[in-house]
RNA sequence: UCCUCCUUAGCUCAGUUGGUUAGAGCACAUGACUGUUAAUCAUGGGGUCCCAGGUUCAAGUCCUGGAGGGGGAGCCA
């Protein structure tokens, strides 16, 4: 007999048909005669009734049947006799796949704590909470492809090992075979990497770009959706060592044209959130947050301010707001700033343009004044920095001038010149943060919530 | 990495100016209950007070160092 997923037996109308559901026990209550046990296949966040005639069934396997057991039941489709439910299963048949002793099983049926669950990583994917981000995360992944795909843009996989250590976006993680023990060394006693499987110094990726560019002057539009890995010791809520990230790249693209892609990217995703994923984002909404779908809709429902870096320093100047780093024009700004702007002056979503070059990255396309850079920057509420991206400078000569003044090593990235070289184009593109795009939807606070298994600082478990 | 707070039962926490045998709720076990809804009621078992030193007649409580975790900051997505 073929397994019924729960999610479309709970939708189901075919009262009095003999069903199979399989997943793993929330709960079980009931007394000397009849159990009710709460089945949950990870299909939906809600689970099915199942209504157990005690008469029926042997007392030792009963017995077993407790929170976080897996089992199969076999039993006819009702429509239910008590209240908080319409459908239920009157057991027939139930086989226990394995059994959760009561005594260690650390996931009770009350509410924990997501510190303590981040200790069981390998267990809290069977929380509400955890499935319901989970499915949200998938949905948003697919939500992305298609997105993509429906626009004519081309997935494109670029490397997870790279040799340029000019990637800049920080410290990067080694990838090596050599024995750490007892390295080769040339004559002046550095590690002589010529020896290493690449026969170069190589690391984990921190950015799909440079190779995204190489993509886009082909493709026209590309984009990549990978793991991007940063070495930083950074200890928030909102960084972690390994995370994905989503990187557009468009042939004669330019800033604003980048800012409506931008724009109209992250506003598709959330719609589609809201549309597919309700009853998870109804969950989450009511266990963590109680302005989440409120929020989603405001998101999709009101256009993004567009402001350049030196308005943006004007406001603050002129706000009577006391920050505690004070501003003044050619800082990059702090998160109070980030915050203030986003969420007390504007109260909507920021996009802020045309910062100082030397507080940005090598390859951002300059502006006439000589002072900025096509930078962008889209700022939300609660997380802040969700996307970076700019226009990319094209002109050769400017190019390289900007990297001889930055003291970035050409010989590692004479590839990446030549598409100034060779038929360059105007072009633009961005990053999105993968996690902090799962954070603002599910309106968890902590980015290790919302990733399965977290990879931060001194933690690599599971 | 810096600032700050926290670490007591399986989980969430209380624990007074340092003082007898360290408590509660939930969970768990046993019992009661013929439709429960994080079921309810009764009874019961359960402790390396994060670790290592120190002060003291006496330390869960005070001091020093360390580890782990939360929040804020920086780096950024």
């Amino acid at each position: 007999m073929k397994r019924i997923k729960i999610k479309e037996l709970l939708s189901s109308k075919d009262f009095g048909a003999s069903v199979k559901a399989e997943g793993w026990v929330r709960t079980k209550r009931g007394n000397k005669s009849i159990n009710f046990i709460a089945l949950n296949d990870g299909s939906t966040i809600n689970n099915i009734q199942v209504v157990v005639d005690v008469a029926n069934f042997d007392e030792n396997i009963l017995k077993d049947i407790t929170t976080g057991s897996c089992v199969s039941v076999i039993g006819k489709l009702t429509e239910s006799q008590g209240q908080g439910q319409s459908v239920e299963i009157q057991a027939e048949k139930i086989k226990l796949y394995g059994t959760a002793d009561a005594e260690t099983y650390p996931l009770q049926k009350k509410g924990h704590t997501l510190e303590f669950l981040r200790e069981i990583a390998h267990l809290r994917p069977r929380t509400n909470t955890f499935g319901a981000v989970l499915r949200i995360r998938h949905a948003m992944a697919f939500a992305i492809h298609k997105y993509f795909n429906d626009r004519g843009f081309f997935y494109l996989h670029t490397p997870i090992i790279t040799g340029s250590d000019c990637e800049g976006a920080g410290a990067m993680f080694r990838v090596s075979t050599l024995d750490p023990k007892n390295p080769p060394l040339n004559e002046d006693g550095a590690i002589d990497y010529s020896l290493d499987f690449f026969g170069k110094e190589t690391s984990l990726t921190v950015s799909g770009q440079l190779e995204g560019e190489l993509g886009a002057m082909a493709l026209g539009e590309v984009y990549t959706f990978g793991p991007t890995f940063r070495a930083e010791n950074s200890n928030t809520p909102r960084h972690l060592a390994e995370f994905w990230m989503i990187e557009p790249e468009v042939a004669f693209n330019d800033i604003h044209d980048n800012m409506d892609l931008a724009e109209d990217f992250l506003q598709s995703l959330v719609k589609y959130a809201l549309e597919n994923c309700k009853d998870d984002l109804e969950f989450l909404q009511k266990m963590y947050d109680a302005e989440l779908i409120e929020r989603l809709k405001f998101v999709v429902e009101n256009k993004f301010v567009r402001l350049p870096y030196t308005e943006a320093i004007d406001i603050l100047m002129k706000s009577e707001q006391k920050f505690e780093f004070p501003v003044s024009w050619g800082v990059d700004l702090q998160s109070e700033h980030e915050r203030f702007l986003v969420e007390k002056h504007f109260k909507k979503p920021v996009i802020l343009t045309d910062y100082p070059k030397d507080i940005k990255a090598f390859y951002m396309k300059q502006n006439e004044d000589g002072k900025t850079v096509r930078a962008m920057d889209v700022l939300f509420p609660r997380i802040g920095e969700i996307i970076g991206g700019s226009q990319r400078e094209e002109n050769y000569e400017k190019l390289i001038a900007r990297i001889r003044e930055m003291h970035i090593p050409e010989k590692d990235i004479w590839w990446y010149l030549e598409t100034r070289k060779y038929g360059t184009a105007p072009h633009s593109g961005f990053g999105l943060g993968f996690e902090r795009l799962i954070l603002f939807v599910t309106g968890m606070l902590n980015i290790r919530d919302v990733i399965p298994f977290p990879r931060t600082p001194k933690s690599a478990d599971f």
